[in-house]
RNA sequence: GGGCCGCUAGCUCAAUUGGGAGAGCACCGUCUUGUCAGGUCGGGGGUUAUGGGUUCGAGCCCCAUGCGGUCCA
């Protein structure tokens, strides 16, 4: 029961289902019995009707609803079972907080737009399932229950029972196992896999999540590509019609990416892209310029259509933003007038208080960045990285604020090419910047022995859309000597491979087949392809920030007798 | 691990300088024969997250804790 209506006379009920509502009719006239009853009814209720489905007075039809032409006129009802008033409305536009909300999470589901989630998850995974089982994928089952191997994340530990002391973990994925069933000759596998890492939460990040894993044998870069762009378009174009896709999906190397959004995971559906002017920046007598650059930092910005009429404390509060994304600072550039930089004069150029420059650097400054009069250049400058980081927020910023970005438009693109490794300041030294089976780019594998670890490119590829990374894969390492040296570079010594990744190398021993594939997240699809704000409204029973499960109240205590039977004990 | 925000009726929120705890919705009851955010009249409902402190007096100030959110490492 959704809701009732008591007129006195005649009494209303709204019925509810996974489907929708449909409006029920009691009348003394019909039937006395169903009408007494009705009188009692209160939401949530659940009761089981008999009656005519008629059509409504045409004076009383509702075209708001989809069942709004129509009325079941009841002449029996019975009560199934009575309900708590709930602690919050079951309605779309629910007001309650989240927490609330997860606590009771059964009643939230209840609401419309969970359903349409959670029958839309049903029918991703379920496209998926038959997309793959067309192309002659197996699906196959891997343990819960594996070796701990950290490589990034931290594991998820479950004590033996039987073997006190040791501990089983659970998978961040199935990585090795795929990779083992490549050896074993399935040649094309995949599961709707659970992966677990224990880290922070984020707003799109949950300790327990779904990917869709796949793998494939004698495969190259582009092969996976494809499958998976074949994927991704039936599905939309099925599930969520209403999206505008762009195919196909644009192929972009990783040093392309980062130098035109400065983010590896731009969201495409506006331009704004960057551009390097550190060579006219070390024009300038500007300090932060100068110094940024003898220590080998860049200055790169972009340009805002139409934002050039900024005024002084507009730009301060810009500026203020910038800060607030971890900026050091932020220089600018106002554009007044019309027309290209050859038409602009002196007074149509107003600079941020330091980059005192003639007009014809300005002029060129604007024709190097591809701006125009009324345009408004942001500058940032610094370490590559942060600079990067910095501009790339900037630039969702205005992506947003000018209204550049369509909700209905899915943009997605492939990233490819990766950095192999990436040097990790806080350890000193070199890590994956995917993970350690990636094979190297081809032709790259002798620049394993020279001193350019940072410069060699991997096998590695991202499926990006709308600004979130929804897929990550490669082409594995299938030969034992080459992974053992990438083993190496990562600083463990030959005891640790041996220990934590023995089994898989010499399992490649035993003719191991070239083999690559893609993880592409279930969450976040989801949540892309409904329009929920929340990875946590496309999951069923989600955990808090903090790793909570508000209706089952875990993470708990146990029980001292079930704490001895694995020989542990909590210490302080 | 750190920063910031929040916690007042079932829900969403208000409460001026430290002085009498409130509103809307929900809920309960009444009346109402075409409503669909039904309408009418009436009613009940509070350990102001928890513990401590300052004060004649604390929702408000101070300290600690818990829970939730959010960002950073």
């Amino acid at each position: 029961m959704d809701s009732r209506r008591d007129h006195g006379g005649v009494i209303f009920v709204d019925l509810r289902d996974r489907s929708g509502l449909v409006q029920v009719v009691f009348s003394p006239e019909l039937s006395p019995d169903a009408y007494r009853t009705a009188e009692q009814l209160r939401s949530e209720w659940v009761i089981q009707v008999s009656g005519t489905v008629r059509r409504r007075p045409p004076e009383s039809e509702n075209p708001t609803l989809p069942t709004g032409l129509v009325e079941v006129f009841a002449d029996e009802v019975t009560v199934l079972n009575a309900a708590l008033t709930p602690p919050f409305y079951i309605e779309d536009d629910v007001k309650a907080d989240e927490a609330l909300r997860l606590r009771y999470r059964y009643l939230d589901l209840r609401r419309p737009k969970m359903q349409r989630n959670l029958i839309l998850r049903h029918q991703v995974v379920k496209y998926i399932r038959d997309f793959l089982d067309a192309r002659g994928f197996l699906e196959i089952e891997t343990p819960i229950l594996i070796k701990s191997t950290p490589e990034g994340a931290r594991d998820y530990l479950v004590p033996s029972r039987l073997q006190r002391g040791s501990f089983y973990a659970l998978p961040q994925s199935p990585q090795q196992l795929k990779q083992l069933l490549m050896v074993s000759g399935v040649e094309r596998y995949f599961q709707i896999a659970r992966c677990f890492r224990d880290e922070d939460l984020r707003a799109d990040r949950q300790p327990e999540f779904t990917q869709l894993d796949l793998e494939m044998s004698f495969v190259e870069q582009e092969d996976v590509l494809q499958l998976t762009e074949e994927l991704y378009t039936g599905m939309v174009e099925k599930l969520t019609p209403d999206k505008k896709l762009v195919k196909p999906f644009p192929r972009i190397p990783y040093d392309d990416v980062m130098a035109r959004y400065g983010s590896d995971k731009p969201d495409l559906r506006f331009g704004l892209e960057m551009t390097d002017v550190t060579d006219l920046a070390g024009e300038t007598e500007f300090r932060v310029f100068l110094s940024t650059i003898e220590q080998g930092g860049i200055v790169k910005g972009f340009v805002a259509p139409g934002q050039g009429h900024y005024t002084g404390s507009d730009m301060r509060r810009l500026e203020e933003t910038a800060r607030e994304f971890g900026a050091a600072g932020m220089s600018h550039v106002r554009l007044q007038g019309e027309g290209s930089p050859s038409d602009l004069v002196d007074e149509h150029f107003l600079l941020s208080p330091g980059l005192r420059m003639p007009v014809e650097w300005s002029r060129r400054l604007a024709e190097t960045m591809g701006a125009s009069g009324g345009d408004l250049i942001v500058l940032m400058a610094g370490p590559a990285r942060r600079v990067n980081q910095w501009l790339s927020s900037m630039r969702d910023y205005f992506g947003e604020r000018l209204g550049l970005i369509d909700d209905d438009t899915l943009s997605f693109a492939f990233v490819t090419g990766f950095p192999l490794f990436e040097w990790d300041e806080n350890n000193n030294r070199w890590d994956s910047s995917h993970h350690p089976f990636t094979s190297p780019a081809d032709g790259k594998e002798s620049k394993l022995d020279g001193d350019d670890l940072g410069g060699i490119e991997s096998k590695a590829y991202d499926l990006i859309c709308n600004g979130s990374e929804l897929a990550s894969g490669s082409i594995r390492i299938h030969r034992r000597d080459l992974q053992e040296k990438i083993f190496g570079i990562l600083g463990y010594n030959r005891e640790q491979v041996e220990e934590r990744f023995g089994h898989i190398l010499e399992a490649f021993e035993y003719g191991a087949p070239p083999h690559g594939g893609i993880a592409p997240g279930i969450d976040r699809l989801v949540t892309i392809l409904a329009g929920a704000e929340s990875i946590r409204d496309v999951i069923a029973f989600p955990k808090t920030q903090s790793g909570t499960d508000l209706l089952f109240g875990s993470p708990s205590p146990v029980d001292a007798a079930q704490l001895r039977d694995l020989a542990l004990r909590i210490a302080e």
